[in-house]
DNA sequence: AAAAAAGTTAAATAAATTCTTAACAAACTT
DNA sequence: AAGTTTGTTAAGAATTTATTTAACTTTTTT
């Protein structure tokens, strides 16, 4: 009897690492470390965890654990939770993956907005000088010009794209492009 | 004279290269290796470029810059072009970063969604065995199901971006989020 | 307040990735 | 068709990144 139990809880352990397996490929891909991807993949089929259980299930040191979940705090991923009883720090996983990759790309697209338009604008201002300059020639002129067209240009891009983190911030998206819409 | 040239050439060198730097930090961010996210970044500022130039360029080997260029063909951001008169082969950089990033984002979504619904399907076929197998305990069913029910709700997600691709790629999201939005 | 347990920081090791050198294949010229 | 130029593949070197071990800090308990 608890033999025919130990293979079906097998086959519910194999069935999840398929899953666990392709959550973290994805991640990896999405330049999480290969153990902050698998702690969430396993995180995500648990209710909660501490850093002991988090070290003995995957096999890791502690401090791997320790500075894995806090990268996965940090995109937003997992949650601490206070559990009376335990003198030990315990996780959660967000299970919605709505909230989590969501709250993993606003954070990436939101930097890559901050830091690419203060670039733009720095060397704006920087080919405005060379066009003012009177010791310029008409070709250098022209080519600031056209360089300072084209980054003015691009700003188009980022502004949608911060608009874009806004409306799934707010939650207008799913205005547009419903959860439920079933195919 | 001449001696001016030089220092205003370099001053639009130096404008350049904030924004190359920029962009090349954030394709990094998003797992593009180091010599593609600069070699981009430099073709867009660029209407062209050979590969002995992209060497030059970036002071790196050539099969790193072919490597590199056939890398950001794949993901679109860069074009072959056909130049009479040359036998060297032309690439040009994709200067619209909606198209440019879009096409990055898309293929991404469209590999997860794939892997990971695959994934899934293995799974919840694994559970539903477990559940029909008569000699399951009650325990071992209900931690099935709960698991089944779990995938099962995630699948949502799945679907969702797979929506926003293809809005994205229609530009049916266009309608939603205008590019032109001046705030 | 002292001792023990939990967690973090920092240095060092291990692993993986990226890039280069060298050999090879393909294409173009004469 | 032979030679030259261009581009690619494959193996090795070097850099970078990720993880561990060890020391330290913080928190909790008695």
């Amino acid at each position: 009897m608890s033999e025919s139990n130990e293979r079906t809880e097998a086959k519910i352990e194999e069935a999840k690492y398929k899953v666990i397996g392709a959550i973290a490929e994805t991640m990896d891909l999405y330049g999480v470390t290969p153990a902050a991807a698998n702690l969430y993949a396993t995180m995500y089929f648990k209710d909660q965890m501490t850093l002991d259980e988090m070290r003995t299930e995957l096999e890791m040191s502690k401090p791997s654990m320790s500075t894995s979940v806090r990268r996965l705090q940090e995109i937003e991923m997992v949650k601490k939770t206070f559990t009376r009883g335990s003198r030990k720090h315990t996780y959660v996983a967000e299970k919605n993956f709505f909230r989590s990759f969501m709250a993993f790309y606003c954070q990436m697209w939101e930097r890559e907005v901050k830091m690419n338009l203060e670039a733009i604008e720095e060397a704006q201002e920087d080919f405005i000088n060379v066009i003012k300059d009177s010791t310029s020639t008409p070709d250098i002129v022209a080519e600031a010009k056209k360089y300072y067209d084209q980054l003015e240009e691009s700003k188009t891009y980022y502004h949608w794209l911060d608009d874009l983190v806004e409306s799934i911030r707010s939650g207008k998206i799913f205005e547009f492009l419903p959860k439920d819409k079933q195919d």
